[in-house]
DNA sequence: AAAAGGGTAGACCGACGGGTCTACTCCACG
DNA sequence: CGTGGAGTAGACCCGTCGGTCTACCCTTTT
């Protein structure tokens, strides 16, 4: 039967393993974390995760995909409105940046960490991130290509290339962020890409 | 007794557990690769790795720290002689560039990866990480200052800012060249951020 | 009432994980 | 000569790995 929306149920066992693999693979990577780990966690039995899930690879494309798409919703929500597109942009990245603070600078992107630790082991993992930055980028470009129709960018300027810069630069500075485990990486982006108008 | 320099002998199996340990820890990542696996690869028995090793993690910062030194001195190498500061600087990514070209694009920097997957697991091999990053960052910004002196950089571009930020961006465009299986990345980082004199 | 099937439950599997231990070889030093 | 330490060799340990399998609900359908 098909699980109609009803909202205030306590969530299914399916459900659950999501939101544990999320948790721990976003903590500890994607080989560090033992399915009874995952199982323990989210309190549902062996038998119920491979009836959902045909292995543990495809469960981290389940997980991947589902977080993907939330960070998607969030940088499309951030993204709209009509206020000017370079301070929606900033405004995005700051509130990334405030949500890395609370957590203490660690962990960094799930979808960038497990395309780190898998492109080359996963096909299935690595085609499962490179759709999601295609689209994380092609974001980026529209939204550049709407200031620079603005006439807030600089002439000259290839959106196509900056919107690349732009995310390269933003995943690096997360990467140097877990490693030097300091908010100076972020805040250097954001001076340098999208400076406040001052 | 020392090892004393006797130059064209058969490496020591210290030497190629560490050898082994940088193919395999650059090609899979850390805990995707078994001790069992890296004494086959090295031709070594474990009593030799625990010999050599107190642990596989104990090993895997000699792994790193041995890389590091070595890329290092690659950097050094290029930035070195009198040449103009920023065609040396473009010269070594050109150089880095030709490398992933040349290996199909794949695994990246292996004190990249290793910062990103154990960062947040082993403190010693974070350090380890943070140690090397904050060297490269200096020369990079050491080359940069240079340019400035002479005239190369646009005025008032903050120094510290931009080799915090080319950096980052390295490391991002690797990221993005092996999950997308592409020089794409590289060459916007370079076009970008060391466009060619023209 | 019976059958069917989605989902739960967990014992069980062989393989392999990192790590320990003992035995042995080899050579420098006294 | 013989002893001690560096290094080699690999059997062995137990825990955990990802994955399979059977049994058993429980609801829906007939």
């Amino acid at each position: 039967m098909m699980a109609v929306a009803s909202p205030p149920h306590e969530p299914t066992s399916r459900d659950r393993l999501i939101d544990a693999g999320r948790e721990l693979f976003w903590r500890r990577g994607f080989h560090d974390v033992g399915l009874n780990q995952i199982l323990k966690t989210a309190e549902v039995p062996k038998g119920s995760f491979y009836h959902h899930f045909d292995s543990k690879e495809a469960f981290g494309q389940r997980v991947v995909e589902d977080f993907a798409d939330e960070s998607l919703a969030v940088l499309d929500a951030a993204l709209a409105g009509d206020g000017p597109p370079l301070e929606k942009l900033r405004g995005f990245f700051e509130g990334q940046r405030e949500f890395y603070e609370a957590n203490g600078c660690c962990n960094g992107c799930l979808v960038g960490n497990v395309g780190q630790e898998l492109a080359e082991t996963s096909d299935v993992l690595r085609r499962t991130v490179e759709l999601h930055f295609a689209r994380v980028r092609a974001r980026l470009a529209g939204c550049l290509g709407e200031a620079a129709r603005r006439g807030d960018l600089a002439d000259g300027v290839d959106i196509e290339l900056f919107a690349d810069v732009l995310f390269s630069a933003w995943h690096g500075a997360l990467l140097r962020m877990k490693v030097e485990k300091s908010l100076k990486p972020i805040d250097a982006f954001l001076d340098f890409h999208l400076p406040r108008p001052s």
